[in-house]
DNA sequence: ATAAAAAGTTTCCTTTTGGAAACTTTTTAT
DNA sequence: ATAAAAAGTTTCCAAAAGGAAACTTTTTAT
């Protein structure tokens, strides 16, 4: 692609109003996809499988030779599971008395259930506004035994390694990677399956 | 919480994974638009005037018989000195009663500070009992500016990767290697170094 | 080092967007 | 109530997006 195409797609131009004159300033929309896609970990191919766009199309946007009708943005952030806000979010940069409560790696207290690992942290606090876990899903198991778990309160969770599927009573099911996380109403069924070969290990807290 | 909660927290259950589909509310762009330009008080010649999309092409937007270009959609957004997230704010929530928001790895809306990166999760949902963060602790460096950080609430911490100190007001420093955690009062003094070459990556939560 | 496979890009073509102007509907003035 | 003006919609056409497949580059396997 020419210099002057990129120009002509995403142009810094100026509109003239009754007021003054308004840089458009030039988002890049196809570095911030391709970065996304990266970070999802997906090639052209699985991405254009998860969003129903070509891969000569998607290939096209992010390298900022077209622009995406807002209809081929819902296909993307639909299909990737990610909110428009953030495809135009700008690339991020790389690079009293108290009490205290420390829980060392694998030493928390063990919550075992019939399919999965639970340990508790922090447990030498009470009345705590929030209740920690770390849990070890095993390979392809549920964490529940089929049917929704649901309690008061919120909940966050994140992936330490391994890959899930979160389950959902109102929403797609959807597969968490390494970093990824969920923030959730916890009175809303939920529910967990390790997907990968591996274990699964995610922290999570819930407060109520 | 209590023993009791934990253990509504998982019921014994039988098999159920019900995947039903669920389409997300499609956004009504054309919709919103005409509501975002009579709200201004504008007319499609004078949102013509402002955003140089011509009149007939804002009247087939608002219709919704065409689907407008991402370039289109930037020409909105800076003529109506409007911002992205005000375009695409669903009319409604749909009828759920749970709320979910996924926040990928990396994905997080990034929130600098002079000495370390923090990256906001979950930011989709409002009024949340709790704030998940995950940050970056360049080598060697504090997360504060010399006096300790202090601030409402509880906050549940715990190490991605790395090694930090965690300096607290009223306890000895301890050293925190990937896996530790720590849970404490925030409004007892508290601050972070890193103490190892690689910059640590922890992730923590909040509470008030 | 080479072949095969996978990932990514470009080409070619069809469909759809976007703009100018014609047309229709609504509002304002008399 | 009617004419004129303003606002909004539709038509027509040029320009750009989206998809299938050919093509090129990069990665993996031998």
């Amino acid at each position: 692609m020419t210099e002057k195409q990129q120009q002509d797609i995403y142009p810094s131009m100026t509109i003239t109003t009754d007021q003054s004159e308004q840089k458009i300033a030039p988002i890049k929309l196809g570095e911030r996809l391709k970065e996304i896609r990266t970070t999802l970990g997906l090639t052209l191919e699985e991405a254009s499988q998860k969003t129903g766009l070509a891969r000569s199309t998607l290939s096209k946007i992010e390298n900022e030779q077209i622009s995406p009708t807002f209809q081929a943005m819902q296909k993307l952030t639909d299909g990737l599971q990610i909110d428009i806000p953030q495809l135009f979010a700008a690339p991020k940069q790389m690079n009293t008395t108290g009490r205290r409560d420390i829980t060392r790696n694998e030493l928390g207290k063990p919550h075992p259930t019939s399919t999965y690992e639970h340990e508790l942290l922090a447990t030498q606090l009470t009345n705590k506004k929030m209740m920690p876990f770390k849990s070890q899903i095993r390979a392809r198991s549920f964490d529940a035994y089929g049917d929704w778990i649901r309690h008061d309160g919120e909940e966050f969770l994140l992936v330490l390694s391994g890959e899930i599927t979160f389950f959902s009573e109102y929403y797609e099911p959807v597969n968490l990677s390494e970093g990824d996380s969920v923030y959730y109403d916890a009175n809303m069924g939920h529910m967990l399956i390790s997907v990968s070969e591996e274990d699964a290990s995610i922290i999570w807290v819930t407060a109520s």
